[in-house]
DNA sequence: AGAAGACTAGACTGATCGGTCTAGTGATGA
DNA sequence: TCATCACTAGACCGATCAGTCTAGTCTTCT
């Protein structure tokens, strides 16, 4: 259970961090391979077409987790607006844990990079990915198909613009204000 | 009047669009210095830290064009979402002039870089600047000035979220859909 | 005329970039 | 035992990076 995360493991993790804090183009490539410890030869093994590669999978891996946070947002919510209260409330504190704003969570990390085409086309599969999966909860929740799917729209604009404030802040404040901003006051 | 534009001038233009489009690390000072027609001594003399100068005057000269079509749309505007609407179709329309999406028109440019402190306390002026230059809007529209700002900022929020998924998408349509999606069906 | 300073010009530097290549090493199966 | 193949290891490559430096060209003031 707790063995080693094998080598192409510790290459995405490094290579997502280190993305989400410098860029792709602000991260060298020895840094990820020293932050792994992982020689070039293995990148390469693992990753044929190399940052760019790693870049992608960095990606699908977050995109993954964000839709984890989701899950576990909406599961137990008794209606829509409390899973996104909870949603916002547990990016907060991821935002407060990753020292505070080095940080794009989502896909700030996807536009750079010289093959623009492919990286835009694999950020926009991952934000539908996302989009769907906060659908998904908002029709189970009663709204129909069409509605749902703009309000999971909306609540996703909402927070990529949050994030970004409270990047810029240093601050996570904004993060839990956003249900607030989005639907009014609490009611309860 | 369609005097050259100086050195210097040439040099925030070219810095802008590039960054913009490539990010701050994504951009060589070469190609810069080559689409302003400036030898490298030129740069170094108008802006002695060179690259992160550079950075920070395109950065303020954005703020400034984005307060401008501030300004524009809401100097005559009957009331708030007429603003918030001349806002957002005037940046959608942008959006579509710079061929649609390589741009990131507020500050993504603002995260990258070695000086990261530096280019963030800019960054967190600019976004300052502009929520004021909403909120004062929101005031003479009648708002109390808490009411005010928060409005200001919830719709920077929105808008910010916006444009990233926009240019995810290559399609400026979400800008337009903003109104709506913040304040509801359009009452008339 | 001549000195001074603002500005242009680009050759040059050392560091670092992403990527390639050859040489191993270690486990598996015949 | 030996061939195979997945994988590790890192020296090495040309290109490009941001930045420095010296030289030269204007403009302006005296």
């Amino acid at each position: 259970m707790t063995e080693e995360a094998s080598t192409k493991d510790r290459l995405v993790q490094a290579a997502t961090r280190l993305f989400r804090q410098r860029g792709y183009d602000g991260t060298g490539l020895s840094e990820i391979l020293a932050e792994a410890g992982v020689p070039k030869g293995s990148l390469y093994h693992h990753f044929p077409e190399g940052k760019a590669d790693l870049a992608c999978a960095a990606a699908d891996w977050t995109a993954g987790e964000i839709v984890r946070v989701i899950d576990d947002s909406f599961h137990a919510a008794p209606d829509w607006r409390h899973g996104v209260t909870t949603f916002c409330y547990k990016m907060a504190k991821l935002f407060d844990i990753l020292n505070s704003a080095d940080a794009c969570p989502i896909f700030g990390l996807m536009f750079d990079g010289p093959d623009q085409a492919r990286f835009r086309i694999h950020a926009e599969a991952a934000f539908t990915r996302i989009i769907a999966g906060a659908s998904h909860y908002a029709q189970t929740l009663g709204m129909p198909p069409d509605t749902a799917h703009d309000m999971a729209e909306t609540f996703i604009i909402g927070f990529q613009g949050g994030w970004t404030l409270a990047r810029v802040r240093r601050n996570s404040d904004v993060l839990r204000s956003l249900p607030t901003r989005l639907y009014g006051p609490a009611s309860a």
